[in-house]
DNA sequence: AAGCCGGGGGA
DNA sequence: TCCCCAGGCTT
C-alpha cells in the first residue's frame, strides 16, 4: 500500500465523530473550517454548535448584526474571522443568491477564505481534487517524506503544496483530505508521537533518521510586546458604567471595552489621576480606587498586557452609561469578560 | 517576506 | 515556559 492508501485505511478505522463530519453542506463545512483556523477541535466544537443553532442557514447569519456575530464568537480569538465570516455570509446571500460557489477559485474569493479553507470546502463538499495543507499535513508530510524546508518559508509553502498534490488520492479526495488531517491530529502528533503504533512507521523517513522530534522545521516566531492597559471603570451612583468600541487596526477590532489609558509602564495612583485629568472629563468625581493592586497579566501569543482596572466612582452621568447587566450583552475580550465577572462578585 | 491577529491546552 | 492549534490578511 502506498501513502494515500494507508492514510485512507487508517482514517476509516480511527476517524472521530464530529458534529460536521459526514456533512457536505458547504455552509456547515465553511463554518467549521473558519472556526477551526488556528483553533483546536475541542475548543471549536461548542462554537460550531452555537452558530448552526443560532444561524441554521447562511441567510440567517447574513441578516444578523456584526455585533451579534462577534458576541457569539466571544472567547474564540482572532476576531477578524468573525467579521470576515459575517461579510462572507452577506456575499453568498446577496451576490450568489444564497448558494456557495462550488469551485476552488470561487470559494477563494470569499472573505476569510484562503488557500487552505477553499481547498477544504471544495474537496469535502464537491469532491474537487485540491489538496489541503494545514498544520497537521505539514507535520505528516515533513516527517514521512523527511522534508527539511521550513513550513512557514515561501519555498517551504510551495514545496509542501506540490508534494501534497502529488501524493493525494484524486478519486477519494473527500476522505483523503480529512484523513491526512485526522492522522496528524491523532497519530502523528507534534510531541512524542507513538511511532510504535503507527501503520506508516516502516516507510517514515523521519523515524528512520531519528528526526521525528525536530520535524517539521519552522522559522522563529515573533517576539512578544509588553503593553500597559489602564481601564477606567466608571461606576455612577445609580450603578451605571461606560463601554466604548475599539476602532481602527490592532487587537480586538470592533469589540467593546472600558475607556482605556495606555501607558509605557505601570501607573501609580497619582500617575493615573494625572492621565485621567488630561482626558478633560466633565464628571463629578467621588473616588478613584485601583481594583487590582497586582497587575493582571493577559498573555496573548504576541503581546503581554499588564492591566489595571481603576474604579472611578461618580455622581451623575452626563454621558450615556449602561448597567453592568447590559455590559454582558456586548462583545468583549476575555480580559474584560473575566473582570466583569469578578467585579460583580465583589461589588454586588 | 515579515508582521499581526486570541485564547487555551499539553508537556 | 514554550509550542501548537483543520490560517488569513495587511504592509
Amino acid at each position: 500500500m502506498n501513502f494515500s492508501e494507508e492514510i485512507l485505511k487508517w482514517y476509516q478505522v480511527n476517524k472521530r465523530s464530529l458534529p460536521w463530519r459526514g456533512s457536505t453542506d458547504p455552509y456547515k463545512i465553511w463554518l467549521s473550517e473558519v472556526i477551526l483556523q488556528q483553533t483546536r477541535v475541542v475548543q471549536g466544537i461548542p462554537y460550531y454548535l452555537k452558530f448552526v443553532e443560532t444561524y441554521p442557514e447562511v441567510g440567517d447569519l447574513a441578516r444578523a448584526s456584526e455585533a451579534e456575530v462577534l458576541k457569539l464568537w466571544q472567547g474564540l480569538g482572532y476576531y477578524s474571522r468573525a467579521r470576515n465570516l459575517h461579510a462572507a455570509a452577506k456575499m453568498v446571500s446577496e451576490q450568489y443568491g444564497g448558494v456557495f460557489p462550488e469551485t476552488y477559485g470561487g470559494l477563494l474569493g470569499l472573505k476569510g477564505v484562503g488557500d487552505y479553507t477553499a481547498s477544504a470546502i471544495a474537496s469535502i463538499c464537491f469532491n474537487v481534487p485540491e489538496p489541503v495543507v494545514d498544520g497537521n499535513v505539514y507535520r505528516v508530510l515533513a516527517r514521512y517524506f523527511g522534508v527539511d524546508l521550513a513550513i512557514n518559508s515561501t519555498e517551504g509553502v510551495k514545496y509542501f503544496k506540490k508534494l501534497a498534490r502529488e501524493v493525494m488520492d484524486v478519486g477519494r479526495i473527500r476522505d483523503y483530505n480529512q484523513g491526512i488531517m485526522e492522522f496528524g491530529a491523532i497519530q502523528c502528533v507534534p510531541k512524542s508521537p507513538d511511532c510504535e503504533a503507527c501503520p506508516l512507521s516502516e516507510s517514515c523517513v523521519a523515524l528512520q533518521m531519528k528526526r521525528v522530534g525536530d520535524l517539521p522545521l519552522k522559522l522563529k516566531k515573533t517576539k512578544v510586546r509588553s503593553r500597559y492597559f489602564n481601564y477606567i471603570v466608571f461606576v455612577s451612583k445609580d450603578g451605571r458604567t461606560v463601554l466604548e468600541q475599539r476602532k481602527g487596526k490592532g487587537i480586538w477590532e470592533n469589540l467593546w471595552q472600558f475607556p482605556l489609558i495606555e501607558s509605557t509602564q505601570k501607573l501609580s495612583q497619582s500617575g493615573f489621576e494625572r492621565r485621567f485629568g488630561e482626558l478633560n472629563q466633565t464628571v463629578d468625581l467621588v473616588s478613584i480606587d485601583l481594583f487590582n493592586p497586582e497587575a493582571i497579566v493577559h498573555k496573548l501569543s504576541h503581546q503581554h498586557l499588564y492591566t489595571s482596572f481603576w474604579v472611578v466612582r461618580t455622581k451623575e452621568f452626563p454621558m450615556d452609561g449602561i448597567s453592568f447587566e447590559e455590559a454582558d450583552t456586548y462583545p468583549v475580550p476575555v480580559l474584560i469578560a473575566d473582570f466583569l465577572r469578578s467585579f460583580k462578585k465583589s461589588y454586588f
